[in-house]
DNA sequence: AAAAACATACCGACTGGTCGGTTTTAATCC
DNA sequence: GGATTAAAACCGACCAGTCGGTATGTTTTT
């Protein structure tokens, strides 16, 4: 039976998370998350066919969690899918001190490395195409203001990940999720037709 | 003299961003360092008492040059500020791609490293401190509309963030100078006082 | 000649990855 | 349904190479 074969795989991919995470790609060693794991590196190397695998992997598994939620949104109004985004960040900013560190470290890798770069980038152009035609469509609908969706996009992304950043940097140096709500009123306010 | 040995520090230190830009802090062996400055592995241990010595050397450059700029505008009003701020974005963005792995590395690297977070988060609070104050003069000169002046430094700082963030993920993908000016117009408008 | 600046050879710890062997699993046969 | 068997899953010692850092010696400066 292929079961425990999948539970192995997924305490290897869980345990990646957990050391890169804290230690970054290059720090955490094969070795670590195999102690980590409980299993040996034997197990490692049957499963992955090696560390970058494993991190394309994992890079594959966040992308697909962003998927399902761009998905379950798909039917709903322009400004309703702002606020439902609001919604999520306290669990976000909750998260985010583990799971953050692993996302730089997805940029940086991705900054390097050919590879991973390629596997990045084509959903991240999908995702600023989708919030493009998201807004497009608030304009359309007449909710909101006649800006330029593509401009107004760069800019949503960029308010949130620098948000994230700066969480990263200073978790106690202000209440995040408190900036971050105020921020989306912001920006969705200046979005708003009145 | 002591002309030789500043430098021999310099070079090390200009091969050191070179070479941490390209491959990150880890890869960037110090043999890598030492070959690319022309030295001696004995000459580098002779400048700096670790690699970490070094990043942080590296690090205090780097806010020198951010206090300077922040020194140099020091007596211009509120929106000044910032309209000389977007005048120095071409060459930001110019030359993002080779700081900005560096840069993030930074960030990266003082979110697990204790010493170099604490050299880190000091300027950090610093730079908030006068976005802040700045803001504030804006609004007590009459100049901007009444707005949390911390929040607003929050979201000034994460939007450039961002921005700089996704240039370096997809240096193509965007005319990110032109994205960038009209970010800052953007904000700076809807902070103004018509 | 003293001291600062630099070079070279070397060390022990650790890295990603391999490999031959062992156990577990599940389908097959009697 | 118990024995058989082959493949899948797993183990852990091992390899070649790399790393940051040191010890010791040589050159250059003052």
């Amino acid at each position: 039976m292929q079961q425990r074969s999948e539970e192995t795989r997924t305490r290897i991919m869980e345990s990646a998370i957990k050391l890169f995470s804290n230690s970054g790609y290059n720090k955490a060693s094969v070795d670590d998350i195999c102690a980590e794991a409980g299993i040996s590196k034997g197990a490692f190397y049957h499963h992955f066919k090696s560390k970058q695998e494993l991190f394309l992997a994992l890079l594959d598994g966040w992308l697909q969690t962003i998927d399902n939620a761009i998905e379950a949104s798909k039917d709903k109004t322009a400004p309703e899918t702002f606020m439902q985004m609001t919604e999520a960040f306290p669990y976000i900013f909750e998260t985010a001190g583990a799971g953050l560190p692993m996302f730089l470290e997805f940029w940086l890798q991705a900054s390097r490395d050919k590879k991973i770069w390629e596997a990045s980038i084509a959903p991240y152009r999908r995702y600023h195409k989708y919030f493009t035609s998201l807004i497009k469509k608030g304009v359309d609908e007449g909710s909101f203001v006649e800006v330029d969706p593509g401009l107004a996009s760069r800019m949503i992304v960029s308010t949130a990940m620098g948000l994230l950043l700066q969480s990263l940097l200073d978790p106690k140096g202000a209440k995040w999720e408190k900036v971050a709500r105020e921020s989306t009123t912001m920006l969705v306010n200046s979005l708003l037709k009145k």
